[in-house]
DNA sequence: TGTAGCATGTAAGCCGTTACATGATTGA
DNA sequence: TCAATCATGTAACGGCTTACATGCTACA
């Protein structure tokens, strides 16, 4: 069978069969960059352009994906679909393999550890900036949801991206629950 | 100045300022590992043994930590301190570089976005072995905190223990929310 | 006496990033 | 015509993991 994948792979491999239930021709590395910075980065890392590339070649050799290239004037570019056997590899990846328990890199909270180290204005300056941030991130996630719709092709997608706002609106509450906590004493 | 270390570098040199201030004669490589279970694997990573040893090193080459061999019986062990200037690095770090967004690698909403490849009893059995393994979480992050007691110098430790049991109830809500939106349709 | 835990490291290798390199197309 | 965006890759390297290697100590 195939050597197992990445879990960055199997969600790039993921990506390209909402693409096929949509009967384009496929996406280019360039638009599934593109596709990856408005789901996968809310909830796993959107890879670098470089590292896409390298996946869709991985993937092509162990023929999971098949490209079809395309003259468009002068330029050639370069499309993937998921093959049957990548839909099977990453129906049987889910079906087979338990799901991790989620990794957390927050470097607030690693900050907030050490606060003792800083006055506690800069901490609450810190908080405030995070706070700030997830808003922008609550706003980007919201547009993401909006373009989903009521298909319910992307039931799934929408749930995530909902879970995502939640996820976020229970920061802001949190925070600022610490934030008032620094005040008083 | 300090060739700019890696955020799990100062993670480390973060959890040896604590023993400082608890005045031991340091920590060994291998306590460094039990502490950073009990603290960073909650929001960032705790490193493999090896790690630990190897950042341990850089660390002592940068003279950002001292050690000091003690013979126990016929075994040699080494024990770090922060130095001085570690502690000013540590501060300078804070104090000068932003924090950067937090990066979440969530499988479990990463399959959820892959749902309609299954069917949707192993989705509803995915969420609930997340809610399952959330609660045994909640109780290892409640058992660090109360370990934490109300002392002043572990302040900062304990509202970021607060948080974690803070965003794993929050998580818990929104799943068994997402549970209930499988289940009616 | 044997096993679990304490303790310290090296080697190989994967995953991913940044930097570099190149060029076409679109639209202001 | 110039800048932004589309488009595709390679090279160097950092950070981290797993596997391997070794040996002491406490205690059941």
């Amino acid at each position: 069978m195939h050597p197992r994948l990445s879990t960055t792979s199997y969600a790039l491999l993921g990506l390209l069969v909402f693409d096929g239930a949509t009967s384009t021709a496929g996406l280019t590395g360039y638009e599934l960059k593109q596709r990856s910075d408005k789901t996968l980065a809310f909830y796993w890392v959107s890879p670098a352009m470089s590292q896409i590339y390298t996946e869709l070649s991985r993937l092509h050799r162990e023929e999971l994906v098949a490209p079809v290239d395309a003259r468009q004037g002068r330029r050639t570019t370069r499309r993937y679909r998921v093959t049957a056997p990548g839909r099977q590899a990453l129906t049987d990846w889910l079906l087979l393999s338990e799901a991790d328990f989620p990794v957390l890199k927050h470097p607030v909270a690693l900050r907030l550890m050490m606060g003792h180290l800083l006055p506690v204005s800069k901490t609450r300056e810190m908080l405030q900036a995070y706070v700030d941030r997830l808003a922008v991130r609550h706003t980007e996630l919201q547009a993401v949801r909006e373009s989903l719709g009521d298909d319910v092709a992307y039931r799934y997608p929408a749930m995530v991206a909902e879970w995502g706002m939640a996820y976020y609106d229970a920061e802001v509450d949190i925070v600022a629950a610490l934030v008032r906590r620094l005040d008083d004493r």
